[in-house]
DNA sequence: CTGAAAGCGCTTACAG
DNA sequence: CTGAAAGCGCTTACAG
């Protein structure tokens, strides 16, 4: 007589997961088979294939990436890495954008995003041992600032990578995905004397990263567009926080007491600078307009409503997630730079 | 006669990673001498296992991963799992700092840290069948809505989970790890009436997530405490998105007029909530005085300075990833309630 | 304390 | 198109 069928799994702990040979006993065909049939089904016979299937359905089996992975020499995992303070992407909403993007990005080819940081020296060695041990086949790369030692150390140890943002001093040896940096200053900057300011001062980014000079640089380049005479005391530099955006505000009122508009190289930084216009009695956009960068989720905060340069997020994750498979697939990806948009809302 | 030595590693591609058959070449031992050193060098000799270290540092050997796991039946691997809409989650301060503090306290296991998102029914499903296959050992788990689908899944599947915030629903059948809510709520509300309010009104969260219900709870019973009679006008609901508190406020200021404090159940909710005062009219804390939930960077950043209740977000990180290893250890853990604390700034 | 050996669950030439 | 077999790099009883 039979056992009536236990409901669910049976009391014992050892529910041992099947595998390809549990597959291969039910489908009546050998491991090989099973493995082709993982494999994408090629040189495999209708039936088999139809046979093997109906087993992984009925046995619900799922690969164990372990023993592929070691076979196959390959992790198929990818590593966000963070190479800045924590604290400073951890609260810049780009970062958790993009984190988000590649998420969603790599997990539609089912590979599972380890988040790493290499925040101080430790964590540094850490991350460098754990990656040069081929632990992830490819590493997302989001580091801004100029001479970040990280970068040397993925590249001697020839891991795939592609960064977020061009990696300054890198000579082009690394690849990565950016936003058009400077056509959207300009056209931030364009509009801004379009709309009939004529002293238009900007609040810079850190001239060791790549926003920092190429928005500047588009700045820059609309002035002599426009025959204006470039003016020292017009431009402040701030470190991408808010506080330090109010800061840069503040000398420049100063500095130029006169400006009547105001591009800020980035929204955190500009919610800063309209703080520090409102303690001076300055109304937006009465008195100054004002321009931000990135089209953050705080553009839509502020008040005034920023008007900014929406940076493609979605697309700019999609992009760095299909360069880095394709360079882990032994292809050579070009560099990617993407369109910005200009967002008018109520600053300017 | 022998070559030059040469620099670096040799032209050709296949630089093969040492392997513990090196490492026990070098050593002059056998393999599985060289594993119990790698397991902690128990029962090991002093001399085999000086011989085995100097081993593996000269060849510079690290271990594969993917060979240890698929003999271990493990992944030393740990998934941060998103189970609400991403939008909400990668909004809310809380959860990068959450997110910060997780991948610290794991690293310092060498454990990685695999951030999953299940928002809509395509990842939710994804996600289920990776985690059921046991590619991860356990599953740090955010989520705070009641009726959560995927902790059934998990549940069924018998991972080990621990969550952020108690999961409403599960009678206990869940690890978890919170700050004490409502003694946090208490708190505040005490400070409120102490300094002389006496028409304290609350912006309360969501009732289906344990932060909404409890901070209320706590609302009540200081209220209680001090005989005052619960007035449901003097009370509204937000979504704990800053849009969300803002609405609130309003309605509270129509429905009563006459508030004179206001404590407001996120950070977030309150920024919203200070911009309605705003609006109104209302001196912040002349006229009502404001108190939040949460020490967010952002209470920092409001004017005026935000009152507010510290989630211990560092100790809540580490006690999750404590509980989560123990479970994977096979060890019942109780679940962990932590202390808030009252910071107090300007707005009350 | 230590070595030889089995085995974890796959993939992939190799013959046929 | 398919099976038998080797091998990926480890860990872990088992003898000794």
């Amino acid at each position: 007589m039979t056992e009536p069928a236990p409901q669910g799994r049976p009391a014992g702990k050892p529910r041992r997961a099947p595998t390809i040979h549990d597959v291969a006993a039910v489908a009546g065909v050998s491991r090989g088979t099973v493995s082709r049939v993982l494999q994408g089904g090629h040189n495999v016979s209708p039936a088999s294939l139809e046979a093997v299937n109906a087993a992984i359905g009925k046995l619900g089996y799922v690969v164990n990436r372990h023993a592929r992975n070691l076979v196959t020499q390959r992790s198929n995992s990818v590593a966000f890495l963070l190479t800045e303070p924590q604290e400073r992407f951890f609260e810049d909403p780009n970062f958790t954008t993009l984190l988000r993007g590649c998420t969603a990005a790599l997990g539609e080819h089912d590979i599972p995003l380890l988040l790493m940081t290499a925040g101080d020296e430790a964590e540094r060695r850490r991350v460098v041992r754990y990656l040069a041990a081929g632990h992830v086949d490819g590493v997302l790369l989001v580091s801004s600032h100029r001479g970040n030692p990280m970068i040397e150390h993925l590249r001697e140890a020839e891991i795939p990578m592609v960064s977020c943002g061009k990696p300054l001093g890198q000579r082009g040896r690394v690849a990565y995905v950016a936003a058009d940096d400077r056509e959207g200053a300009k056209d931030m900057v364009r509009h801004l004397i379009e709309s009939g300011r004529s002293r238009v001062a900007t609040v810079a980014g850190p001239q060791d990263t790549p926003g920092g000079v190429e928005r500047l640089l588009g700045y820059r380049e609309v002035l002599d567009e426009y025959g204006i005479t470039f003016d020292e005391s017009l431009v402040a530099y701030g470190d991408y926080s808010r506080a330090g955006g109010e800061q840069a505000a503040d000398r420049l009122l100063a500095a130029a007491p006169g400006l009547d508009a105001l591009f800020v190289a980035s929204d955190l930084m500009a919610d800063g600078a309209l703080a520090a216009l409102d303690r001076a009695g300055r109304s937006v956009p009465g008195d100054v307009a004002v321009g931000g960068f990135d089209d953050s989720p705080a553009a839509l905060t502020t008040r005034p409503a920023l008007t900014t340069v929406r940076q493609p997020w979605d697309r700019i994750s999609q992009e760095m997630v299909r360069l880095l498979l394709a360079q882990i697939a032994g292809e050579t990806q070009p560099t990617v730079i993407l369109p910005t948009e200009l967002v008018i809302r109520e600053s300017a």
